[in-house]
RNA sequence: GGCUCCAUAGUUCAAGGGAUAGAAUAAAAGUUUCCUAAACUUUAGAUUCAGGUUCGAAUCCUGGUGGAGUCACCA
């Protein structure tokens, strides 16, 4: 049992002593900086069961705790504030405890309990990822490690839509005007190379509109009867006829992205447990919506399309099969999250990591299964994120406004260098330890920036200004953190400490309260499915050490004792950072 | 238009219904015989508007304004 719940059982016992009242919950914060004391107990609540003057109240349960609780130094009342002072021991027991306790803040997984499968990243392999792309496996991927750190088994994937008319419009025109390019020939990434044939279908698509209005159809008639749209459905039908040369042109071209993208979840330091492909599951969900057919969920139209009637809870109807048969969105998705289930029989629960222009959708999904009768319907969660927007305006990728996943990374890392050579720190470090260097520095401002905002809002996101090294910034961490591990290799570690004969700091009192709040920090981020509460955690951590390291002596301390505890502290600061950074993707790197 | 989300210092972000709304950045001023000055200290600056609920509201409710998303036999 920790501080917290001890002194809440302490509260509410000190209640029902003095006042004969029964209270449910305490409420508690940790004291302000402006008044004495650590932890305030805030009595107001209690006003509803216990009539009385608020400071008189709280001065009667102030004097039972310190009576009651070894732990409780002193006491004052500030209004409706009761504050609690701890007493010193306390905070040295627990760092005793903590000092070698290497899974400080993470829980270990119970066998028992469910798994959570955390889907992520999910592109199109009809274009190179992006910038949004970019949050979304951020996002992804951290609240997968986090969830992990709260003690959930996880498992981390992705659905690639690999199947659809946007990949036949780069077959298509790959094959018109393509020259049999390929990666090899071209030097260009896979993804890159398949994006432009993207780009280029749509071109071709323009110009054979422009010619049709020319020749006075409609602009709607126009987009309807453009030859290449038509020849790219065509190909649509003979793929799903399993046609043997649409198919291998397919698996070729999908396998060129597929590398492509490898490469940039590497660089970008993401991974996932396993992989799902559109085109294995979409029959799937054809299967349970004819199962739900029979039970009722959903109901046949004339035309043969096949609807689920959400009126009944305030949404629309929604189709599921279409009139000829073939599946929509909506369809593969019902078939992919049960067959994750019956994959893994262990998965109690699904994290989608989608943008929030898709809610409807998601709320319209699990609604859908929640009808089919899936237990773990209740466990569906989407965690929807902003878009992510330039100071241009809204990325677009048929107007060539979109921030290339790939460039982006080489750019933060020059940026990185840019300023390192500027400040004429490094020197002396081989070209091969300062390209890895500038590769973490620009990585980890580009994801601490994106992490640190609250995934629901959207950011603008201005590629000049995101480098920071200053500030609330991912660098300025990690440059706390290489400074705390250039202390450390100047000191003997692993001193014994006679905590007995410690007199706390202040500054170091405020330091461990910091450490301390760590493993409440993982479980609210992991509730909340925010890393933004883990980044903004270390940045505080970091703030508190600074000042710390300001007006604390480390190394020049009056006593070997003294300093080894202060050694000790600045090392579990550091533990801490590299901790919470891992929760983040973000590198450590251990001088800069 | 219906539904959903958002609105906080000049700017970028915080704030489980709780105390005097925190940081950073930009602006002004200062601190290096010292363990990494990419640091630290100080000054100035904000809750979109109008009501309501509450002992107490940035937070909850109603309405207005402004912005975004969504309302496809697209994914």
């Amino acid at each position: 049992m920790n501080l917290q719940e001890t002194l809440s059982d302490q509260v509410i016992k000190a209640v029902n002593i003095i006042f004969g009242a029964t209270l449910e919950s305490v409420e508690l914060q940790s004291t302000r900086k402006e008044f004495v004391g650590d932890i305030t107990v805030v009595i107001f609540p209690m006003l509803r069961v216990v009539k009385g003057n608020p400071v008189q109240i709280g001065e009667q349960i102030g004097q039972y705790l310190q009576d009651n609780m070894a732990e409780v130094k002193s006491f004052n009342v500030v209004k409706g504030f009761l504050n609690v002072e701890i007493n010193e021991a306390y905070y040295l027991s627990f760092f005793e405890t903590i000092k070698h306790q290497d899974t400080f803040g993470f829980v270990v997984c119970k066998p028992e309990d469910k798994a959570v499968m955390v889907e992520y990243s999910s592109p199109n392999t009809n274009k190179p990822l992006h910038l949004g792309h970019i949050r979304n496996n951020l996002l992804g991927y951290s609240v997968a490690e986090i969830l992990k750190a709260s003690g959930k088994k996880v498992y981390k994937t992705q659905i690639i839509n690999d199947r659809g008319i946007h990949i036949c419009k780069s077959m298509l025109a790959w094959e018109r005007y393509g020259n049999e390019e390929t990666p090899e020939s071209t030097g260009l990434k896979g993804d890159k190379l398949v994006g432009n044939y993207y780009v280029k279908f749509d071109q071709e698509y323009k110009k054979e509109i422009q010619e049709l209005i020319a020749q006075g159809k409609t602009e709607e008639e126009a987009k309807k009867q453009a030859p290449i749209i038509l020849e790219a459905q065509e190909m649509l039908l003979q793929w799903e006829a399993g046609d043997a040369e649409v198919v291998s042109l397919w698996e070729r071209m999908n396998g060129w992205v597929y590398e492509g993208f490898e490469k940039t979840y590497k660089n970008l330091g993401v991974d996932f447990d396993n992989l799902y492909y559109e085109s294995q599951t979409y029959l799937l969900g054809k299967e349970f919506v004819a199962e739900g057919l029979k039970s009722d969920v959903f109901f046949k139209k004339e035309d043969g399309s096949v609807w689920c009637d959400l009126t009944a809870d305030g949404l629309d109807e929604k189709i599921v099969l279409r009139s000829d048969g073939t599946a929509v969105y909506m369809t593969q998705d019902i078939g992919t999250a049960i067959q994750r289930v019956k994959d893994f029989p262990d998965v109690g629960g699904m994290v989608y990591t989608v943008g929030n222009e898709q809610e409807y959708h998601f709320q319209v999904l699990f609604l859908i299964i929640k009808k089919l009768g899936f237990e773990w319907a209740k466990n569906l969660f989407h965690l929807s994120y902003g878009m992510v927007d330039l100071p241009s305006g809204k990325m677009k990728s048929r107007e060539g406004t979109v921030v290339d996943a790939d460039d982006l990374i080489v750019e933060m890392a020059q940026t990185a260098e840019e300023i390192s050579e500027e400040l004429g720190k490094l020197e002396g470090y081989s070209q091969s330890e300062k390209e890895t260097l500038y590769k973490s520095i620009g990585l980890g401002a580009l994801k601490y920036y994106i992490l640190k905002v609250d995934p629901r809002k959207r950011i603008l996101f201005d590629p000049k200004e995101s480098i920071d090294f200053q500030g609330n910034t991912g660098p300025f961490i990690q440059y706390t953190y290489a400074r705390i591990q250039s202390i450390l290799r100047k000191a003997d570690q692993d001193v014994s400490i006679d905590f007995k004969a410690i007199t706390l700091h202040e500054k170091e009192k405020e330091l461990l309260k910091f450490i301390m709040l760590f493993p409440e920090v993982i479980q609210n981020a992991a509730d909340n499915h925010s890393p933004a509460l883990v980044a903004n955690y270390t940045y505080d951590l970091v703030k508190e050490f600074n000042s710390f390291y300001q007006n604390v002596s480390i190394l020049g301390a009056e006593n070997d004792n003294d300093k080894a505890f202060r050694v000790a502290l600045s090392n579990k600061v550091a533990v801490t950072i590299k901790k919470a950074f891992g929760l983040l993707g973000i590198d450590v790197p251990e001088r800069m």
